[in-house]
RNA sequence: GGGCGCGUAGCUCAGCGGGAGAGCACUGCCUUGACAUGGCAGGGGUCACAGGUUCAAUCCCUGUCGCGCCCA
């Protein structure tokens, strides 16, 4: 016997381990049946379970759970990625807690301990995700750092290499000087920051003249080599090709004319610092300026390249900058320049400053030497495949996203100066040339077949960025670049889930990769998610405090209460609001599917084996079995069009707005005999709870499971293999709907006028029929118990003879519902009633004529839709005929 | 500045050419033998604004205003 009360931390673990025991989740690439891919978009191995994996990771659940049950070879392939900087970060904080540090024990001491802390602490994430329910193939997880995977790594560098598509090249990158590494752009948040426009003073030699440029960075002017202005702009014509004498370092620099100034904005100048600057980078490439970098890679002063060119008015001045922090730097400089003269003006001003996401430094624009992968090239056929449609994305609208970034994407920065990572396989001789290759032997034989003789070789320091890695997840992960059974099989996947903000990161690059390493398109499906926010629409933050753990969530309310309320939050692309209250009113749906359950348990409705929808007699039956394949017709269709929300609002709407609150009361009368009719009902109750489970089973599937083991439907975890439903015949199902349907409006009709009237609840009323057709006076005799039930009803009968005294009346189809309610009722209150009835009715009808009224209406609308409102007019005109006659009885 | 998207009931959103909807919240009644984590009934909207197309516009087009996000 079910509980009273349902407990899901009962039954929800205890399920999981009967699921993963028996293997439920594992592909099985020796079966026909079609294959139904998602690869996971691998979590980082350092991150726990957030509201934004709950989401991500439920859709992909349901997904998977559904296409499983639809007979498909459904491989959900699980794991991480090594989340480089991340995870050297959590490590190199315990060392440091420890009084050591990497640098200190050395680098392959350090990948051991990293090595030892994934092993102790990286398997966060895949246990949480146990809580939640998810489905993967567990017996296929992998981790971007596994030995496959690597070997993955090396060589589509190589082959990218040899193809000429990753290169070395000296070039400005985001430059992290807390990590000290290269990220990418990718990392890097803009933020505003109030700072100040500093309007400085720059003399032009062999005049008394001075240009002003303004400037967010003073500190830089130590690496200025250029002073731009726009070639139109008459004021500094005669300037350009003259030459400015920096303050501080002395230094002469040209002025130039380049588009990159805006005329517009402060002076029209700006200074040019090539080598800490993208848009002067730019600049000084077009006018073939030196680059000398005045930071070095913790961001403090460096004078290494640029003192011996200066001619400073105070060289001791410029000597104290060097190795200061640049903010200390920059403070001296503004001084300095103060009492030099040379500052103008300094003018409050708010800007974009580009932080690291993660390290939350300032990002330094640093020329090093690093290692490019040139996506341009990948990205043409990546782009191909999204235009002529192999990839689709859902929302479609997200394609405009993923144009807009590939059509104008730069050289990929592939390179880090980090310890944990797939380190490059490139090694140099000591001449400094390269020799790339997957092993080192390779690049030793290659060395040697150059030099005549074998060289000492070094291997590259550098690892490469986590998602170099993650991009061929979807056949690393496979197997590749062996040829096996599962990479035919499973690749390419049929759909990638995840979110907006991850377009750039995983789906851009892991379609550039596959069509570049396997000739095919990854995935043929994008789902986009939207992000979670809390319950309020505010984005989640720990700076807010308004994070929300979902663990926690699954503990208060349980795992299929926390899942269903994302589903169902899930629209295309929205946002989705989450916090406690929501997923309290969403367990309530999940307990009313337990109660209706325990409804069917305490009235003997256990599931009959060979129980045919075909064969139900009884209306009822045929009514709800009818509901039911409509609801599932609804379900599969969202599903397979990938509008989860729709599917799990489909869903509650039968479960709840059909089974529970019509046919479970309409039933009642009925299930307490024991004749062919109960026998009926039960067998009935019984297929469509089963129904119900089964449709509900990828959404929340912890309490469905449960109950299909506690009601038999079939050996204990068995629900998640079990076949997905097909709608099946039934007999007459329109002259089912239009009984049933009479018999719930009558019931409402009388309920709405009752409650309008203020009859107390325990009353029971007569019911008189006063034109009644013959079907509609048979209907009311076959429903006669169900409404004397649910409508609270003593007597029913047609009405013969006068109409009794103090009756209230509703008007249902042709017919006229009286219900004499003599010393109970208030006839002017029951007056008002119909007569506001009448007035809606009569608006309606009004609106009808006017358009029947309007000649083009009637010349040009569609028949169809004249005849509708046609029909409609006639309808509201009888029914205020009805009315009048209603009002005129009790007048 | 460029692009994308959004303004529909108090809140969250669905609908997207011919009858304005759901859930939550709200109000009233009800411990009716599955469920008060519930039942029944009800109130609440010039579908942001202004034009246009159309027999017909919440829906299509243009503009305005407001909001959000992404890219410069």
């Amino acid at each position: 016997m079910l509980d009273k009360t349902f407990d899901p931390a009962a039954f929800e673990t205890r399920l999981y381990e009967i699921w993963e025991n028996a293997g439920a989740f594992a592909a099985d690439p020796s079966r026909a049946a079609a294959p139904f891919t998602i690869m996971i978009p691998p979590p980082n191995v350092t991150g726990s379970l957030h509201v934004g994996h709950a989401l991500t990771m439920t859709l992909q659940d349901a997904l998977i759970r559904y296409h499983r049950m639809s007979g498909r070879d459904a491989l959900w392939q699980p794991g991480t990625d090594h989340a480089g900087i991340a995870t050297q970060l959590m490590v190199e904080r315990e060392l440091q807690r420890e009084g050591t540090s990497r640098q200190e024990i050395g680098r392959d001491a350090f990948l051991e301990r990293v090595w030892s802390w994934k092993a102790e602490q990286g398997g966060n994430i895949t246990r949480q995700l146990r809580r939640l329910g998810a489905s993967p193939d567990w017996s296929r997880e992998r981790f971007t750092m596994d030995e496959g995977l690597s070997q993955a790594v090396r060589t589509i560098f190589v082959r990218l290499f040899n193809d000429g598509l990753i290169y070395r090249a000296k070039r400005l990158v985001n430059w992290d000087p807390v990590f000290r590494s290269a990220i990418s752009d990718l990392e890097v948040e803009m933020r505003e920051v109030k700072g100040n426009l500093w309007h400085l003073r720059y003399p032009i030699e062999g005049t008394a003249r001075t240009i002003t440029v303004a400037t967010t960075r003073p500190e830089t002017m130590l690496g200025d080599t250029a002073v731009a202005v726009h070639p139109t702009d008459e004021r500094y014509a005669d300037l350009v090709g003259r030459t400015v004498i920096l303050p501080i370092t002395g230094r002469r620099v040209p002025i130039v004319a380049d588009e990159h100034s805006d005329p517009e904005k402060g002076s029209g100048a700006v200074k040019i610092t090539p080598a800490h600057d993208f848009n002067d980078f730019g600049v000084g490439q077009r006018h073939g300026l030196a680059m000398p970098s005045v930071l070095d890679r913790e961001a403090r002063i460096t004078l290494a390249e640029i003192r011996a060119e200066c001619a400073p008015q105070d060289a001791a001045f410029l000597d104290s900058l060097d190795g200061l922090d640049r903010f200390e730097a920059r403070r001296r400089i503004v001084a300095h320049l103060e009492e030099t003269g040379a500052l103008e003006t300094i003018e409050p001003h708010v800007h974009a400053v580009p932080h690291a996401d993660r390290s939350n430094a300032v990002i330094e624009p640093l020329l090093t030497e690093q290692w490019f992968c040139n996506a341009e090239a990948l990205a043409g056929p990546a782009i191909a495949a999204v235009e002529d449609g192999r990839v689709q994305f859902v929302p479609k609208s997200w394609e405009n996203t993923y144009f807009a970034w590939m059509r104008n994407i730069e050289p990929w920065c592939i390179s880090r100066q980090l310890w944990w990572g797939h380190r490059i396989p490139a090694w140099y001789a000591p001449d400094g040339s390269v020799f790339v290759a997957e092993t080192e032997a390779q690049a030793r034989a290659q060395a040697e077949a150059r030099f005549g003789a074998a060289v000492a070789l070094r291997q590259d320091e550098d690892v490469l960025d986590t998602w170099f890695s993650s991009a061929l997840w979807p056949f690393s992960t496979l197997g590749w670049p062996e040829t096996t059974a599962e990479l035919a099989r499973y690749y390419p996947g049929d759909v990638l889930v995840t979110g907006f903000d991850i377009i750039f990161f995983w789906v851009a690059r892991m379609i550039m990769m596959g069509m570049y390493a396997m000739g095919d398109v990854p995935f043929r499906t994008v789902m986009i998610n939207g992000l979670v926010r809390d319950e309020r629409g505010q984005k989640m933050s720990k700076t807010k405090g308004n994070v929300i753990d979902p663990l926690a969530l699954i503990d208060q309310f349980g795992a299929d209460a926390l899942r269903y309320t994302v589903i169902a939050q899930s629209g295309a692309g929205r946002n989705i609001k989450l916090g406690p209250n929501m997923v309290e009113a969403n367990r309530s749906f999940v307990t009313k599917l337990w109660n209706a359950a325990r409804f069917c348990e305490m009235n003997a409705c256990r599931p009959v084996p060979d129980f045919r929808p075909e064969a139900a007699a009884l209306p009822l039956s045929r009514w709800i079995l009818d509901a039911a394949n409509r609801a599932i017709g609804e379900a599969t269709e969202a599903l397979e069009g990938f509008r989860l929300a729709d599917y799990a609002l489909a869903c509650y709407r039968f479960t709840w707005g059909d089974f529970c609150d019509w046919f479970l009361e309409l039933a009642k009368p009925g299930l307490a005999g024991d004749d062919a009719a109960a026998r009926e009902l039960r067998a009935v109750a019984a297929h469509v709870l089963g129904l119900l489970l089964r449709l509900l089973h990828p959404v929340i599937p912890f309490v469905t499971e449960a109950l299909w083991d506690e009601f038999g439907y079939g050996a204990a975890g068995s629900l998640i293999r079990t076949s997905w439903p097909v709608a099946e015949p039934v007999r007459e199902a329109q002259a089912a709907r239009d009984e049933v349907s009479w018999a719930i409006r009558a019931i409402s009709e009388i309920r709405a006028v009752r409650s309008e009237m203020n009859v107390p609840a325990a009353t029971r009323i007569d019911l008189l029929i006063r034109d009644g057709a013959p079907e509609t006076l048979a209907r009311a005799t076959r429903w006669r118990e169900e409404i004397g039930r649910l409508a609270r009803v003593e007597t029913l009968a047609p009405l013969e003879g006068a109409m009794p005294q103090g009756a209230a009346q509703a008007i249902l189809d042709e017919a006229t519902l009286v219900l004499p309610l003599a010393g109970i009722i208030d006839l002017a209150a029951e007056r008002k009633r119909l007569a506001a009835t009448r007035g809606k009715t009569e608006a309606e009808a009004g609106k009808l004529r006017g358009k029947l009224g309007n000649e083009d209406f009637v010349r040009r609308a569609p028949e169809e839709v004249i005849a509708e409102t046609r029909e409609r007019l006639e309808a509201a005109e009888a029914e205020m005929a009805r009315l009048d006659a209603a009002l005129a009885r009790i007048a």
